[in-house]
RNA sequence: GGCCAGGUGGCAGAGUGGUUAUGCAGCGGCCUGCAAAGCCGUCUACGCCGGUUCGAUUCCGACCCUGGCCUCCA
């Protein structure tokens, strides 16, 4: 309980920013889409993930207890196909792409959620929950199937928008015979002999998508949570069915207080699809690029706007990251070591507060930054260093130690040879033999190492 | 067709009814043997047309353009 501010969040329901109010501040609830883990996540897939990741940082710094779940779907078509596909079995799939989503969001600065729930840990829950709507009415069963009936809940549609009679018209919906609406969907499908399966008083089957989250919010958060979050993309229909069979189930209380959406990352401004063919794993990019500066890249738009991702992008928030880092560098050399504030800084709170405004709070974190480069004394640098760390660990950017940061992967570089010709250079210098200094610091740079000469000496760092 | 975002300086990206966003790049200067890094200074802005207003990039209306959702999707 440190901030005094309000935190205002933009709800999709009401489409308005709206001042943030726990209905128990003792503990407050989150609940963000976590992935289907049947591939390599994605930049888009991070998105939400960094962004809920700061949310609850943020909350977490306001009130006592927040419970943050992000689920892990493990049942899905899709994880099927690639177990067919590779001729094991489904979990082999799902434990493989679960812990490297794990390793790359730590990569990235997320960490683990208050609880992590698997769609395949809550069958029992879910049959509960789908028996509950068949017996209030909301769903019926045909053909083995469990389908939700839409036109049981009049407020469908009300989180998107829609008319769920003149969306059908459209007709870009898949009919089927069974279904008595178009828009109803599937709580419980069956399955054959490959595919996984569980007893339920339906016949042999497997949950369908939009029915986990329902259960596994209700089992970890309750009937009612605060935040739901997600990507814009799952306003509908998911989150509209999670809303509907919620909502169906607790007998009409309200689901989600406030429902929070993130925008797409687009590549070239398209958004990244496996049929454009312009995926950006994370994986991949981790390869090249450090996590903390692929967070701060997350960051730098306001996550509901749409975030074009590009090399240009990463060159440009590399050299920021860089700077920052060097600053600190500078000002530990000459005034160092220093303690992280108590408190985070004020117009960076209040950035945060306002509907998680990144893109100011990392202006307010770079007017700290020249603050610090501009300090003359101890004092302030203490005082400047001091917020930016105390900022940086609530974001969650600028933890590392400077020096090792700039340093850089050092893997595959000969230190030693690296002393020895900066020493040489520098015996060239104090003799004036300037040419011949020139030309051990080309030799360097061909290397990939840029050289820096500053008060205390000559410094090196790696090359842009 | 229905619904929803958005068009800001070279680029990225906030924000505001009248006063510096911030970063990257550029330019001038300091520093340096020269660079690099850093610091100081500095040029490019608010899609188009109307309206409200003493004053609009910022509010209202029309228009043009871009992107997304409506199907698995972060």
């Amino acid at each position: 309980m440190t901030q005094t501010g309000l935190l205002q969040l933009y709800n999709t329901l009401k489409r308005e920013k709206q001042v943030f109010i726990p209905q128990d501040p003792e503990r407050v609830t989150l609940y963000a889409c976590g992935p289907t883990v049947y591939n390599y996540a994605h930049i888009g897939n991070a998105r939400p993930a960094v962004i809920f990741d700061l949310l609850y940082r943020v909350l977490s710094s306001i009130y006592p207890k927040v419970v943050y779940a992000r689920n892990i779907t493990d049942v899905d078509d899709k994880i099927n196909a690639a177990a067919a596909e590779e001729g094991v079995p489904i979990d082999v799939i799902s434990k493989r792409y679960s812990d490297a989503y794990h390793d790359d969001m730590a990569a990235l600065g997320v960490g683990l959620p208050t609880v992590e729930p698997r769609a395949t840990g809550h069958i029992p829950q879910m049959i509960d929950m789908i028996q509950r709507l068949v017996d209030s009415g909301h769903a019926y069963v045909t053909e083995g199937h469990v389908l939700f009936s839409v036109e049981s809940f009049a407020e469908y549609g009300s989180l998107s928008r829609r008319d769920v009679n003149e969306m059908i018209a459209g007709a870009r919906v898949e009919v089927s015979d069974f279904k008595h609406h178009p828009g109803d969907f599937v709580l419980w499908k069956p399955s054959q002999d490959p595919l996984p399966g569980w007893d339920s008083p339906w016949g042999w089957g497997r949950p369908g998508w939009h029915l986990e989250c329902s259960v596994m919010s209700e089992t970890h958060l309750g009937d009612t949570i605060d935040i739901h979050g997600g990507g814009q993309d799952l306003v509908f229909p998911h989150h509209e069915n999670e809303i509907a069979q919620s909502v169906c189930a607790h007998g009409g209380q309200t689901f989600a207080r406030y429902w929070m959406h993130n925008g797409f990352v687009t590549v070239n401004k398209r958004k990244m699809s496996k049929s454009l063919g312009n995926t950006l794993v994370v994986h991949e990019l981790l390869k090249k690029h450090k996590g903390e500066v692929l967070r701060y890249l997350l960051l730098s738009a306001h996550y509901r706007q749409p975030l074009d991702w590009s090399e240009e992008a990463l060159t440009r928030i590399q050299r920021t990251v860089d700077r920052i880092y060097g600053v600190l560098r500078d000002a530990d050399v000459n005034y160092g070591p220093f303690e992280t504030a108590d408190q985070v800084p004020a117009p960076f709170m209040s950035a945060l507060l306002d509907d998680l405004n990144t893109p100011d709070a990392l202006a307010q974190l770079n007017s700290i930054a020249r603050r610090l480069a501009k300090a003359g004394n101890r004092e302030e640098a203490q005082l400047a260093a001091g917020e930016l760390l105390a900022a940086g660990a609530l974001i969650g950017l600028f933890q590392h130690d400077p020096q090792e940061w700039l340093a850089g992967d050092t893997e595959g570089l000969d230190d030693a040879l690296i002393e020895q010709l900066i020493a040489e250079r520098n015996s060239a210098r104090v003799e004036k033999n300037f040419s011949r200094a020139d030309e051990i610091r080309d030799q360097l740079q061909a290397m990939g190492i840029t050289l820096e000469d500053v008060a205390g000496g000559t410094r090196w760092r790696r090359s842009d």
